[in-house]
DNA sequence: CTACATGCAAATCATTTGCTTGGCA
DNA sequence: TGCCAAGCAAATGATTTGCATGTAG
């Protein structure tokens, strides 16, 4: 349990850090990674601790709505959470169309975007999300054959 | 009907431009702006023309497949469409988290980012897409109050 | 103690699929 | 006249909700 960070994330937050949040949001920290709901709940019930999965998206919402995670959404049907700190920093995900592996990059925008879409459009951004889709390594690669 | 703007749509696809398909591609035509296919299959019924909505889902996927028109998730469930040709030039999306509008905006890109990605990570991107979660400006008046 | 959280099962919503009938090439 | 497309209804999959029970503060 990553009980330290556990503590930072959930310092201001109006809502009772059980033992269930607790675990959910150490495997978001120890799999430092986009995971589905779902992949949480699994991750979760291999361990002793059953969680249910409503449970699961439910702390999720939780999370989200505090900051302390962002979810993400590809072209599909389910959806992608993943820690939000600075340490994580601002990356953006690559979508493979042809295998579905999500790839991170680094930030690549200009640092002023959001303070242009202030001014010029008097538009509060809290956050920010760039996904580009087309073709990884492996599927160039292998559609060439 | 734009009939010539659906004929250069449609000039090279592989399947057939029924009667039903042409009207879709029209209501997106016409709307010109990211619509639900509920939105599509609803336009049509107050027409003469009752479309199944399966068919609206069908076409939708057919004509992204042809890269006809573009697929949009935010972070809600259900996906936006719109058309993707030059003259609807690329363009972004400001999502209030407050009412829910959605507001386009300009290219704000630099160009040579995915030049950058082919290079930098093998990645052959074949569409961008970046979102920005935030309040829109009569939402930030509103939460002043 | 008591309000808030969990777990399970049932409900919901967008989207997809199976299958029969219709219609364009 | 053979295939692809449409329409409807039923199936699916992710997510949400209702409600009875558990538990943190």
């Amino acid at each position: 349990m990553h009980e330290k960070m556990i503590k930072k994330l959930t310092a201001n937050v109006d809502f009772r850090v059980t033992k269930q949040r607790k675990k959910i949001l150490d495997v978001l920290i120890s799999q430092d990674q986009h995971l589905l709901a779902q992949n949480i709940y699994e991750i979760l019930r291999e361990e002793d601790s059953k969680v249910g999965l409503a449970t699961v998206y439910r702390t999720l919402d939780l999370f989200e709505e505090s900051g302390i995670i962002k979810k993400r959404k590809f072209n599909g049907d389910s959806a992608y959470y993943e820690i939000n700190d600075e340490h994580h920093g601002n990356h953006h995900h690559l979508i493979c169309k042809s295998c579905g592996a999500v790839i991170e990059v680094d930030e690549l925008l200009p640092e002023d975007i959001e303070e242009r879409l202030e001014e010029e459009e008097g538009f509060q951004v809290e956050d920010l999300c760039l996904q580009m889709y087309g073709y990884c390594e492996n599927c160039q690669k292998n559609s060439d054959e």
